[in-house]
RNA sequence: UGGGCUGUAGCCAAGCGGUAAGGCACCAGACUUUGACUCUGGCAUGCGCUAGUUCGAAUCUAGCCAGCCCAG
């Protein structure tokens, strides 16, 4: 029996990955990360479905590294006036990172989570690839460029063939398991109520300064309260009316202030993306479909490669490049090549 | 001081005698394993104030107040 090393948070999709993996026959070892510090519930709820499902459960302590690699680099982005993508880290550096050297520690072949992608051998590419969710709505490939090629053969989706999470819930049920009901999870794990402003104010160093919101013309419409308050495209919480609706076109970090303008001013074609990861040999130049944000639709793009920066040019203007934010670069297929940031 | 113009929600603004459009902002909810966007709903018993005309006034009249502009 090949040994897989389960992430469980607690949640449906974890939980349904379990049972799943039981039934096809896996030596199941269900595993929770301790993160931000706040797992204690989380754990024994866990521990208690293992019990039910008569699987081990350890727990791995990876608060340092988190705080390292994940909370702390949130706050440095935000502190340059990028929008960073916490759970696009996270995968890479502790769920597809640590977590998998502590798989193979234990002497697992696999690892595996409840994410909503799947992973198949692919003839085109001869070899194992990232490919889109069934379930499109749910789909999670964008969180996921950052897995390493070799990692992709030693990895299991257990959700990857079910086409919606009304069938997930239905099997929790099935197996008298209460995290049927649970709420789907969201927003950033670490950061309480979801306010992220208030969790960047009591863990800055430095806070915020005040500075101008202007047009691109030079007009100044107003004050903010500080650039990590916004993001390019936001609308809500300008505080400032005019004549059309005012979205953030761009931040200075420079000059800390905060340019707005017409939603039309938010689209362009460019954009050039650094911190590379490439899971299907793509060369130097390609044509791929690509996303510039996790609710977004692939476009296609015309990518080119120059010394680990990829220069990125869609076909259609994108609405709202932001820089911290991932790019991931599919094929016509739903597979994934690789992603990068945006810078 | 004389002459002219203006005064509708936090901001902009329609209305021109028939019972307060719209946009922005704001609030609530939906959507969402990032931040956003988006969607749905809410948001002036009252139109500078006070009288009057009228069945009926934000709309007409008079007086007052405030702001702006022009003259001296």
């Amino acid at each position: 029996m090949e040994k897989v090393l389960l992430g469980m948070s607690g949640g449906v999709d974890s939980t349904v990955s379990a049972i799943i993996l039981k039934e096809k026959g896996y030596e199941v070892i269900g595993c929770t990360m301790i993160l931000n510090g706040k797992e204690e519930e989380t754990v024994k709820e866990v521990k208690k479905i293992c019990d039910i499902l008569k699987i081990p459960h350890y727990t791995y302590d990876f608060r340092k590294e988190f705080k390292c690699y994940v909370v702390n680099k949130f706050i440095e982005e935000y502190k340059i006036a990028r929008t960073p993508n916490p759970c696009v880290e996270c995968n890479k550096k502790m769920k597809f990172g640590l977590f998998y050297e502590k798989a193979k520690e234990l002497g697992c072949k696999y690892i595996a989570t409840g994410h909503y992608a799947k992973i198949e051998f692919s003839d085109k590419y001869n070899q194992y690839v990232l490919r889109k969710s069934e379930e499109e709505k749910k789909d999670q490939t964008y969180f996921l460029y950052g897995i390493k090629k070799e990692e992709l053969e030693n990895i299991i989706f257990p959700l990857e063939n079910y086409k919606n999470k009304e069938e997930i819930r239905k099997i929790a049920l099935e197996n008298n398991l209460s995290v049927a009901k649970k709420k789907d999870s969201q927003e950033i794990c670490f950061i309480e109520n979801n306010d992220y402003q208030k969790f960047l104010l009591e863990n800055l160093k430095e806070k915020p300064k005040k500075g101008n919101i202007k047009l691109k013309t030079g007009e100044i419409l107003g004050k903010h309260n500080g650039i990590i308050n916004y993001t390019i495209g936001q609308r809500k919480g300008l505080g400032v009316s005019y004549k059309f609706p005012l979205y953030v076109i761009d931040l200075d970090y420079k000059n800390n202030e905060v340019i707005v303008g017409k939603e039309e001013d938010l689209y362009s074609k460019k954009l050039i993306a650094k911190d590379l990861n490439f899971q299907v040999e793509v060369g130097e130049e390609f044509i791929s479909f690509a996303k510039i944000r996790y609710r977004a639709t692939e476009s296609k793009a015309k990518v080119k490669i120059i010394k680990n920066v990829a220069e990125v040019e869609f076909y259609e203007p994108q609405r709202a490049i932001t820089k911290g934010q991932s790019i991931v670069f599919y094929d016509e297929n739903g597979i994934v090549l690789g992603g990068g940031i945006i810078s």
